[in-house]
DNA sequence: AATGAATGAGAGTTCATTCAT
DNA sequence: AATGAATGAACTCTCATTCAT
């Protein structure tokens, strides 16, 4: 038993890494809550509670913070979602449970949304290294249902157009029914039906007009 | 022959509205190629070609303009969709034609879909207008076309959902494939399949084979 | 007579002018004073009672300020001589008349040493033109005398050499001898010497000895 | 053999000297590359390879050390030159020949003559004694070299006036031609005739012949 | 003796808005 | 209605110095 280990006093290192942590935890926070134009420097030290100076012994510039938001934060989006949906199968209720895991990261996200649509036009290389990291794999994983026959014969290009689609929708329904969803399943239904068989998709029952 | 009509000066109200006109056009190339953040008064009375102090016999503030960008020209290009549009009849056809329409303004409107879509953050209440504006319509539109059966039997909650489906997919495909679309007519084709079958949508067929 | 003239109120571009000039003025005493370093925008704007923001209606950066101000200052420092010794004839006189002037302007003027001297490295540009301006006419002016026989045959490259030794001299006496000469015209009677014959000059007494 | 002093670690006065040489060496080099006001604690410590705290266990403050620099370096360049001239007989052309170790020195040394001159400004105290240490023996030797004949008989007071003229004019002309003389050496011919025979020189002799 | 993170004052500059002309 | 200078708060970033490790 380490008893000594219980109250050590923390590294160096480790106060800087805490220190560094603050400092991203709080932008997270003031972009998530007020968009990146809020984000002054001095708001950001403010809130984690050191001096202006101490920000730049952290992070090269203002930019070089917010640049970084999205990578990080999206890529713990990425792992949240992809844990809870790797093992589904076949594609068609995975592709549901990775949207209702969406839902759940972003509520569970609160700032998550704004932090990356804003990115578009207040981090945009940030913005498009985030969306070529989530397209390509969603592309891939598309790719290898479509071979195994659990998706419709659409052509690699067209998957990644459907990508971008769901990715897009996503993004809409996300900030329209993120903060507070119908309380009958209607998002997911619709998503579902949308996918299963499309919007004009019963045209068996046209024959019989 | 109205000679006077050829050469008669400008009345006062011509005037002033030809500068306010001139302000928002300024404003809106601005915005359009450099984002609502660079554009300052200064920079809008400086391409509009008068002083700055001028700019406020026209609007009450910076803001008060950046809000009117977004409604001004989202009204544009909803008319020139549905002028395309209007008299095509059944609904899918006429949801593809819109989505095509959509793809041909931006063309001819580079600056738009950064308009629309930065006023997320940087005009709010003008981008939730806008969001209302469209949504509305097209759900009424889908809400009567489903009422003719031409679309399948999806709840009205459902088809307010799939209206923010469709246009957040709008909004990614523009910016994925606005610039320079596949030569093959990839993105029209996708489209046009996952609205007639869905993306998992043969399926049920395929027992019956 | 125009008693309105007397009272009357100064006109916009002449308000703007004053204050332009004080602006330039406050900055001339800081830097003549205390050095370029600590002429701030903060500092210079309070010394000419306006705010920060009205430095840059005036002047395009701190630097462009301080950039203008050795080659106005040198100006009419080069025409206060010239006006005071353009008609002395033969060149000796004249030379010396140029050398008393300086220590007179010098006198007149006591920021405007550090001005010069310290351009060198706080406004490079500005210095090296301002050397350019005095020693290009410097120099003609010394190859027109030696032309005309009041001077010894130097060549027009040494007489070049000549005139940055002379503005050396003058530069180091100044800051010697600018705030306190000694009270019997020791510098002018040594410079007056080394002009006229030399340090190691009247060896013609060497062969009496 | 001593095979311990080969391999013999550095006591700790020596390594502490080598750090205390190594920071003022990097100093040496940013100030005559850059200038002083570039030469910040960060850039300084940066370039010597130690920590910023370290600084300070050699150097009182910046001050202290760029303060340091000109009283050091300076007498470096005042012994060359000594060395070089100290035996040469009589005056003029030792004179000359100390005119010429000056340019070689610059010529080995670039950033001497920028942390000399600039120094007056952000050195003042260590500008002030280094030219009081340079004109103070510079007098003395024009003192008895006048006293053996050497020299034309000016006053005490008048060699003072001359040494900080000749020092003045070497700033200048070290400026101006160190960087690439003239091929011709005209700038020694130049500096060789005024002391020999001064500007005007030759005519009062001249009715005498 | 060496480290390097923390500090906070101060730098230059931009900005939306006001207002006398 | 048009002008454009004046304002002062807010911005990002640099800096010399301190001090606990």
């Amino acid at each position: 038993m380490n008893s000594h280990a219980a109250i050590r006093k923390p590294s160096r290192a480790e106060r800087n890494q805490a220190v560094r942590q603050r400092l991203f935890d709080a932008a997270a926070r003031i972009v998530g809550e007020r968009g990146y134009a809020e984000a002054s420097v001095a708001r950001i030290t403010d809130a984690a509670g050191v001096a202006q100076g101490t920000f730049y012994n952290h992070f090269a510039s203002r930019q070089a913070l917010l640049d970084s938001l999205l990578p990080e934060l999206g890529q713990q989006m990425a792992r949240a979602i992809q844990d809870r949906t790797a093992a589904i199968r076949p594609e068609a209720p995975r592709e549901l449970a990775r949207f209702e895991a969406w839902f759940d990261y972003l509520a569970e996200n609160p700032g998550f949304l704004r932090i990356l649509n804003e990115a578009e036009f207040a981090a945009p290389e940030a913005f498009q290294r985030h969306i070529a990291n989530i397209a390509g794999p969603y592309h891939r994983i598309l790719i290898r249902a479509r071979d195994r026959g659990e998706l419709d014969a659409f052509s690699d290009l067209e998957l990644e157009v459907v990508v971008h689609m769901l990715m897009g929708a996503r993004s809409y329904l996300g900030q329209r029914f993120g903060p507070a969803q119908p309380p009958d399943g209607a998002v997911m239904r619709a998503y579902a039906r949308l996918l299963a068989g499309g919007l004009f998709g019963e045209r068996p029952r046209e024959p019989a007009d």
